[in-house]
DNA sequence: TATTGTTATACTCTATAACTATA
DNA sequence: TATAGTTATAGAGTATAACAATA
């Protein structure tokens, strides 16, 4: 995509070859194939940054962080905000306490409710994981500036909130 | 994300419920988490209006639009656009020929490689479904103007295009 | 009767290795 | 020796149903 003109033939309108690129602007106008490609290199480095070095998917990642700043959220909201389904959560929380990262501890006022907690390891990877973010971010984003940055973000919130059907 | 705050604490200070929604502002500044929170809404409005009607995922779509725009590309050249392994491609193209919708040739000059040619009817389905990704497209991005749609196509690209690590 | 969370299970996607046929 | 494509297979991610405990 950086390339000027990527297209298959020359100027001189020699025959497509077979490793060459096909032409996509058929398909460049739809967001939902401009979300998929701009999510390739995001989650590579993503994988790069964190995931590997760190040992963590990108959902252990959001859960940690998420865990960090609501201290005590229950698998059900963290279901909702990861838009996962309960069962999805229930295998992640138990990876991640295997791991020692986090407890989940019955609710006192509603039986049927746990609180998740990050103990002091998961905090502190939860704290390694973030400050890794910012890096990766950066690097990733470098093409852009700062203002391109903040209006991406803005413009893929709206996004995020639209209805769509 | 369409509300103003989604915060979980009333203005009062009361205890957060396990229904509300958590906080996720620790998050909204990443790329990574952003494009998954957008890809959701997008992929409904996608399956919604075109993958269940046309009985189409994503990627067979994207391979019936592309091949509507770039006649007797191969295999090889697909799965490059579409950053799929060759197995995978393999195998699509394979379901995608036993509905009758393309068809593949070997090559004379070359005969390890495949051109891929849309069958009419084929042809006929790409059509219909580009232009239901029109219809789609409207539908999701009508809470962002014009101007606000191209920057974020624009933006997507240049993300697309980042090294990333 | 509804809600939270778990287990079991199936289905899809993705990734890799091993193979063929061609060059 | 390298490339295009296929098959087989294993792994991860995702979806649903069935269940237990609690309200």
């Amino acid at each position: 995509m950086s390339e000027p003109h990527p297209l298959d033939d020359d100027a001189d309108g020699r025959e497509t070859s077979s490793t060459a690129g096909i032409d996509h602007a058929c398909l460049q106008h739809l967001l939902g194939y401009q979300i998929a490609r701009a999510d390739i290199p995001t989650r590579r480095a993503f994988a790069h940054r964190i995931g590997k070095p760190l040992n963590l998917t990108a959902v252990e990642f959001s859960t940690l962080v998420l865990l960090a700043h609501n201290t005590g959220a229950t698998p059900k909201q963290l279901a909702d905000a990861l838009a996962m389904h309960a069962p999805a959560i229930s295998v992640l929380l138990d990876r991640l306490a295997q791991r020692g990262l986090l407890e989940r501890v019955r609710s006192e006022t509603d039986r049927r409710l746990q609180h998740v907690l990050l103990t002091a390891e998961g905090r502190q990877l939860a704290d390694e994981a973030r400050e890794r973010s910012l890096t990766a971010e950066r690097t990733l984003l470098q093409g852009l500036s700062a203002a391109e940055r903040a209006i991406l973000v803005e413009l893929l919130q709206k996004v995020a909130g639209a209805r769509g059907v």
